[in-house]
DNA sequence: GGAATAGTGTCTATGAGACAGTATGAA
DNA sequence: TTCATACTGTCTCATAGACACTATTCC
């Protein structure tokens, strides 16, 4: 640090401004579960939203905020560490949920959002595969965690059961993966390393009904075509049908595809 | 609010936390600039950033942090009011620009990032019209503030001459832009309500070398079959040719364009 | 008429999407 | 043999992109 800038920081009074109440991170957790699993076939699957059921009494035995309402899981950020490092460590906490996809989308800042004050939070989307999600149950209460479709968190939001202003952050979340897993290639984050065209399309199904990927014969044909998709020279696999079916892997790179034009 | 908020409101020590010693807005200022400004031809367009130069003393006369480096134009985030609308507030103060399209598309948490303590940015990036970008200069001093190309600031990240962790924000911010102007409709941000195709192809070809975008032909055939884009019946401008040129608009619409399919 | 930009007519190659068919392997 | 899934052969249609051409206007 330049001599000029000890002098300044000796100067400056951290104090001056006043600063937020509280600062925290919120989580949606996305996961993504077959509803039949049936021996060679492909999957069905469903998007879901995982919520927590604020408790009437807080650790400390007084009455907590919002007690009753459904909310994200997420907390306050520690000193020392970032918004994002606090939204990890916070879902190991609630949820022993580790080592998973997160990433922030959005800040909620609006005075007024939390009645404690002024508390900022950020907003982080994750996914969680399936698999992941059934250590989760274990060790915890059933009873406060449960996993809603996006129809039944869009109910709870219309009947305000949801806490502090997490409806409007829920529908962010739910919009922007929606859009991410079209856009981006995050639809790994919920696969397998090695996949199926059809297990990879029943992913796509949850936020889409576009009829080249709805369609088998197009979307078999197009995934050969796709840069960021590679077939995993003769690996094949026979969890979706009884023929042995190629499988897929994504490759990494950065993609951005112009709505002006129709190439990659 | 229900009774049992009111209380846990009582009982809620605001002081539990240990909380963040700033909480800050950025704004890396986006404009395009015309290089030829000539009668009847297509302008050939540069994207710059609005950066300013932290001057030696600070408001009260005592030695400023950071002092001689370029950075991004913010503040501090007063009570009641959001990032955003600090982040418009700030921009009014600092550069006299107004109504404009900001964005918030980033937070930067890192501890350490600021030597003056905890202290949270929110990063923004906004678009300005070049005609607003005059009305700026007069009123400001020129040494503090500066409109430089890409290659220049990151020329100025390279020899580090960038406060604090600009040179983070402001790649970030580049990034975004960029994509932005390829996969939404923000193009409409730098540009007359109604726009000949070849300024809304010399804005794109700032951020892109497609061909489907920088061939003439290509391009004025494919901005009519654009959802997004509609001609304006029987309006034309001679500002870019002699040969009268048809005028078009932004039609307002989200656009989700997969990547894995051709179609919108 | 010359120069420059805007726009069209037309050809070719590519690829999407549909239809019909083949291949595979468990039961 | 049946059945469901995974593919492929082939046709049609749409469109990207290139080339060559016309149109408009100022000078």
């Amino acid at each position: 640090m330049s001599s000029s800038n000890y002098k300044a920081l000796e100067q400056y009074d951290v104090k001056k401004f006043r600063t937020p109440d509280g600062y925290t991170s919120d989580i949606a957790v996305f996961t993504i579960v077959p509803t039949h699993t049936e021996a060679y076939k492909p999957p069905k699957m469903h998007l879901k939203l995982l919520l927590i059921k604020r408790s009437d009494l807080n650790a400390e035995g007084n009455v907590n905020i919002e007690a009753g309402k459904w909310a994200l899981p997420g907390g306050f950020v520690q000193e020392n560490e970032s918004a994002y490092e606090a939204a990890k460590r916070e879902l190991l906490e609630e949820t022993s949920i580790k080592d998973i996809h997160i990433k922030h989308f959005s800040v909620y800042d609006q005075p007024g959002r939390d009645p404690r004050g002024w508390i900022i939070t950020n907003a982080h989307y994750a996914i969680v595969p399936e698999n992941q999600l059934l250590n989760r149950k274990a060790n915890d209460d059933a009873a406060e965690v449960r996993l809603f479709s996006i129809e039944d968190v869009l109910q709870l939001a219309a009947s305000s059961q949801l806490a502090f202003d997490h409806t409007e952050i829920i529908e962010e979340a739910i919009k922007k993966i929606q859009t991410d897993l079209l856009q981006t290639t995050i639809a790994k984050e919920f696969l397998p390393k090695n996949f199926t065209f059809s297990e990879l399309q029943a992913v796509l199904l949850t936020v889409t009904k576009d009829p080249a990927i709805s369609s088998n014969q197009s979307f078999i044909r197009k995934i050969k075509t796709l840069p960021f998709i590679a077939a995993v020279p003769g690996m094949t696999t026979q969890r979706t049908s009884k023929t042995p079916t190629q499988l897929y892997t994504f490759i990494d790179m950065e993609i951005v595809k112009p709505i002006y034009t129709a190439r990659y």
